[in-house]
DNA sequence: CTGAAAGCGCTTACAG
DNA sequence: CTGAAAGCGCTTACAG
């Protein structure tokens, strides 16, 4: 033990590793120099147990996976580790909907809109765990969120291609339970109405490129009129540029095709996908921002951020 | 507290939550009741504190991300849920190369080998802490470990390139650190030395899309020759893919490209690349065999599982 | 500035 | 089958 050898006493020797507490400076020197002698370091289970912070977050993994969710998930990881945060990951399948996470004294729960179920909600409020949810507004449930504007971003992107004359528009949209895909959807039509079109031929698929292959795949061949396929996300319209290649359409001469989300892939080469910027790196440091200020501030208002889309042209429209 | 109200003992309580203690059923029943009712669940912390087992992993996260690595990690997360454990995840930049997660009391930490810094072995072994390497061999270190036959994996593309009357190779590697780099060049190598031929170009490169894109552009144009490419992943040959497309080279008929892994983006319509299934579900099975095979056996010789890589043929060969 | 003591919320022998 | 007690490894008032 430490304390022995460094002759102090436990107090001290935790005095030592907590900044800002006063200690001699010599007696800290010697503290940890002998522990890092013999490899001590503060239990971090027993400190957690101190009533004080945990420093642990629990990290929500849905079951709809796409690369975009993929890197949201991993860079929010990342930030909470800059931060001096432990992110433990939980399935939301495998752990009982992420709520038996809550066994942890979490300083936190974050999670993606379409994961969070009433249940969770519940509980972390029972128990004062503070809920940071992105993807959705949730005001009404009395939780920190921050989303990307997805009606705003697909006006943008719907109103790009109706100023290139294009007429007949698809729509590949996303599984309907889900907040973006609602929204995302409400921009298209709303900017179609303005132009005095309408969506001549939908589908809903499910987020991924294989989904978004099969749904582009079957409008197109039952729909050959058409000279504009918006998808609701980046995988999707990924997709529905292969279902083109196989069709023999040429994009963009024939075909407009844009996404959602300015995933890593849509500026690949082979892509070089039009689309509209969901930019993570905001959304996660806004995460960031809210979880800090409701440790900080337990019993503030909630927020909701609302980041804002922007339109990357590229060579797809 | 549950225990008053339930009127019955602390060690009543935690006997209700323990799988397979002695406990009468009605009184475990009663327990359980009032324990959802006021919302209550033992405190992990508070638990991982008694000697026993945590159920905490760390799960170091490297610094080179690209589609498979991170789809190792969160294939290797849902798995560790799936089994009870709790993955934390640990940026290798960001918490002192990983060995600042030790003060956790971890059940064990697993890293890819790329990442895995000597401190770091020597921390985990003075503290006891299993080690779970995965993408080299660590024998030489006692460490168990997992991973695709790379070599083995290289020869296969490249005797199916030779096969196919291939004659002039190219090809661009991973950076020169990684294990997986090293064999799977020197898979390549004895292929070409079989067959009596010699790479004629070769560039290095980083693992990733845009990476492979300009190092295939620069090996293309100054050997304009080549008729067949062989990327060290599968990121690099899609960049490799882009790099052939800009530059009006037609694959597979004037050249052939093959990656590794196997990645999602392989699969795709607008990619169907031919390639190298690096099979990670059987990685990340054989990982968890590792450990709770450790776990339950803590002073076991360590073991090193080689997984086998299998050729996939799809367009670009 | 520092030590002795209490306490965080559990589990686990130890007695019954 | 069950309770009282000790103990896990820390931190934090409380006295000095």
């Amino acid at each position: 033990m430490v304390a022995d050898r460094a002759g102090v006493s436990r107090s001290a020797v935790s005095r030592a590793f907590t900044k800002g507490s006063y200690l001699e400076e010599s007696k800290r020197q010697k503290i940890l120099e002998i522990a890092t002698e013999i490899g001590y370091q503060p239990n971090a289970l027993a400190a957690g147990l101190q009533g004080g912070r945990s420093r642990l977050v629990a990290v929500i993994e849905g079951d709809v996976r796409n690369a975009h969710d993929t890197a949201v998930i991993s860079q929010l990881c990342s930030a909470l580790n800059a931060n001096g945060f432990w992110p433990i990951l939980v399935s939301v399948t495998r752990m009982n909907g992420g709520a038996d996470a809550l066994a942890f004294p979490l300083d936190a729960l974050i999670v993606r809109g379409g994961s969070m179920s009433e249940d969770l909600v519940h509980r972390c409020a029972k128990l004062g765990v503070p809920m940071i949810c992105y993807g959705r507004p949730t005001e009404e449930l009395n939780i920190d969120s921050a989303y990307c504007k997805n009606r705003t971003g697909m006006e943008l992107a719907a109103e790009l291609l109706v100023s290139k004359g294009r007429r007949a528009f698809g729509y590949v949209g996303g599984p309907d339970q889900f907040y973006s895909s609602m929204q995302r959807r409400k921009g298209v039509l709303n900017v179609l109405e303005r132009a005095n079109l309408s969506l001549e031929a939908e589908v809903v698929s499910d987020f991924s490129v294989d989904g978004g292959f099969a749904a582009a795949r079957s409008l197109l061949m039952a729909n050959t009129h058409l000279d504009a396929l918006i998808c609701a996300n980046d995988a999707m319209a990924i997709g529905a540029l292969g279902a083109a290649h196989t069709l023999g359409i040429a994009v963009p001469d024939r075909l407009s095709v844009v996404g959602f989300d300015d995933a890593d892939m849509a500026d690949w080469q082979i892509t070089q996908l039009t689309t509209v910027r969901n930019p993570l790196e905001t959304t996660v440091q806004e995460i960031l921002k809210l979880l800090v200020d409701r440790i900080d501030n337990p019993d503030r208002e909630c927020r909701t951020i609302r980041v804002e889309p922007q339109l990357i042209l590229r060579g797809t429209h």
